[in-house]
DNA sequence: ACGATAACTGAAATGCACGTTCCAGTTAGA
DNA sequence: TCTAACTGGAACGTGCATTTCAGTTATCGT
């Protein structure tokens, strides 16, 4: 009888997957380090061979990695967007945006170049998310109306990925970004 | 006699150092294309190993290209600083440091880990030009004092770079940008 | 249990894209 | 005209992802 995976690989391929799979994600969280297969094999305790087979590509196994990252962010931006008042899911969406990509620099940073289809697709998820949080918001009267969501939508995205990469990344910088944007997005009164 | 540049350099030299500035500061401003040595000496005309002689170094060389695009920006913020309002100052400076970097995107983008210490001097005189004009329109009583001028000039300065990397650039995210952040710099007043 | 064997491993080789340096030839300039 | 300065194609060094391949090991049929 088959002691085999249901992928048909060895066990020991599918235990170093996951060691790769791992090791990635924590180099994701660690800022400063050059995310090279090297330093990922090494994190790994495998060759970088082994590493990269594991996955077919360096692309592979990042758009992994940060897939796996942010699916739970994905998560709870459809959590909050069901269960919370519009402009509340928005706020607080926006700061723990933020958070996450604090605590994850490289994704933001290093991946410049890199082709992550996984990656891609939940982006595009929660930009979905976050332009139907603006559309209520703006429907309750929460958010001005003299801007596209699609537009207010790019912006709250670019001022997380902007405020996480700041370095050194701090707790004080992360709070006025969310309240000097969402003050700027209630309706204004006509002043002066 | 000598018609020598006062640099002891020949004519040629002279001039071939022009043709690297200029094409360096040509591809700045262009998106898409690597800013390799290579490129640069193609679209001046020349060898790379010229390129790279003329200044000493790649690096020598986008400090100077990069600081040579920046000194009219950095002369602007002083000349707002001392003729205009301060609250004027800084929308107005906002708006065109958006524009600024989003007509030369490579400035933020390809450079992160060349050593460029010019243009470095420059954005620490232009953090210092921000923080006068928000310490002054604090003083005008045109922005919320509840947050700190340096994280406001930090707020300010990534949204700018932000803004700028989105793709593809828009103007109506450049004004959203602008207006979004000056209303939430506002003091507000205790609302609900 | 016990090979037989296909899958797997990782050190070393390969390929590639850079910046930089060399050097034989060219040219500005006294 | 003579020579020191300059040029640029080619060689080199580096840092990287990926491939190769001789050796190892898990898995399966017996």
């Amino acid at each position: 009888m088959s002691t085999r995976g249901e992928t048909g690989r060895r066990a020991d391929a599918v235990r170093n997957r996951q060691l790769a799979l791992q090791a990635a994600t924590a180099l994701l969280a660690q800022p400063g380090t050059a995310l090279t297969v090297e330093a990922i094999a090494t994190k790994a305790g495998l060759g970088a061979a082994t590493v990269v087979r594991a996955f077919g590509g360096k692309d592979a196994l990042l758009d992994a990695a940060v897939s796996g990252l942010l699916e739970p962010v994905v998560r709870r931006a459809r959590a909050l967007l069901e269960q919370t008042a519009a402009e509340d899911a928005l706020r607080t969406f926006l700061a723990e945006l933020i958070a996450f990509q604090s605590a994850h620099h490289a994704i933001s940073d290093q991946l410049g170049d890199l082709d992550l289809p996984a990656t891609t697709a939940q982006r595009a998820e929660l930009v979905r998310n976050v332009e139907e949080m603006i559309t209520r918001a703006r429907a309750d009267g929460a958010i001005r109306t003299d801007l596209s969501p699609a537009v207010v939508t790019t912006l709250i995205g670019q001022a997380a990925y902007a405020v996480a990469r700041a370095r050194p990344a701090s707790r004080e910088l992360a709070d006025a970004c969310v309240t000097v944007l969402m003050d700027g997005l209630r309706p204004q009164r006509r002043v002066r």
